[in-house]
DNA sequence: GATGCTGCTGCGAATATTTGCAGGAGCACC
DNA sequence: GGTGCTCCTGCAAATATTCGCAGCAGCATC
């Protein structure tokens, strides 16, 4: 899903519809560095076409969208302020988000194919576990209690 | 943790304080049946004690110094406004929320201890995976079409 | 039981996010 | 290439959530 053709079959797939501010928004999305607010991704469209202004609605609509398309994840920390990530299919990753300092690392779980697989068997729904927000406490912030 | 001197106890270890609102808001969540939002807690409290009113910043600013010491979790679902709950520390349990229609179901996942120490070795931090916001598709959203 | 320090609260304002509605624009079909 | 059906967008208003600040209230200490 890395070219821009694909995502226009995938919404056409599902009864959607391909319009300029959708291709736009997926641009900045992929040209930004990962973990952008709605906000950023709205100005790093005008930015890059300074014509053709977006509104932010049609930011988090399109946000929605994707979502529930799984194209789009999204992270909630303690900064009041979510952030959207492209999801690279080949790579998929989750986030430890500090409870402390709300720094958010990545890391990679691949055995967590084993807990869908039980959660699919289990309760017949199909889960999506390719972007956990897992909070907790990071090394930096324990390291100088104990 | 299933009385409120402990929780009195548990803030005044952290340097916090005991207070009346805090007591409130603590009583609003456990008479609660489960997942309720900030507003619902807040309207609880006020059908509880008439005379006192209580503000929302306050709801919210002790929700969220309540998740922060593991004693509330929170989740999103897609209707755009947040729940809370108490975190029964004897059943763990997890939400499988439907990506379709935003349906949440509970799941007990006792596989995920494993992961946790996956986590714990591999990068130092100290997880809490007691309480995750599974998204995916719900076995009834996923029957018409298949 | 008075005092002082500092965290907590209420209020209002600032942000973040969702929603209703009327008009515009994809896209399938002719 | 025109037509019609809907989905999508922009705007403004409604909600949801956070934040700044001044005053109040826990709580430790005397």
């Amino acid at each position: 899903m890395s070219c821009e053709a694909e995502v226009e079959r995938a919404l056409r797939a599902s009864g959607r519809r391909f319009t300029v501010q959708r291709s736009k928004i997926l641009a900045a999305l992929r040209h930004g560095d990962g973990h952008q607010t709605a906000d950023e991704i709205c100005a790093r469209v005008r930015r890059e076409d300074p014509h053709a202004g977006i509104s932010l609605s049609t930011v988090y609509r399109t946000l929605d969208t994707l979502k529930q398309m799984r194209l789009v994840s999204d992270l909630h920390t303690r900064s009041g302020t979510a952030t959207y990530e492209w999801t690279e299919q080949e790579r998929p990753h989750h986030h430890l988000v500090c409870r402390e300092c709300g720094q958010a690392v990545e890391i990679e779980l691949p055995e967590l194919a084993a807990i869908e697989d039980e959660i699919r068997t289990r309760s017949g729904f199909e889960p999506d576990i390719r972007h956990l927000g897992i909070s907790g406490v990071c090394s930096r912030c324990r390291g100088p209690e104990r």
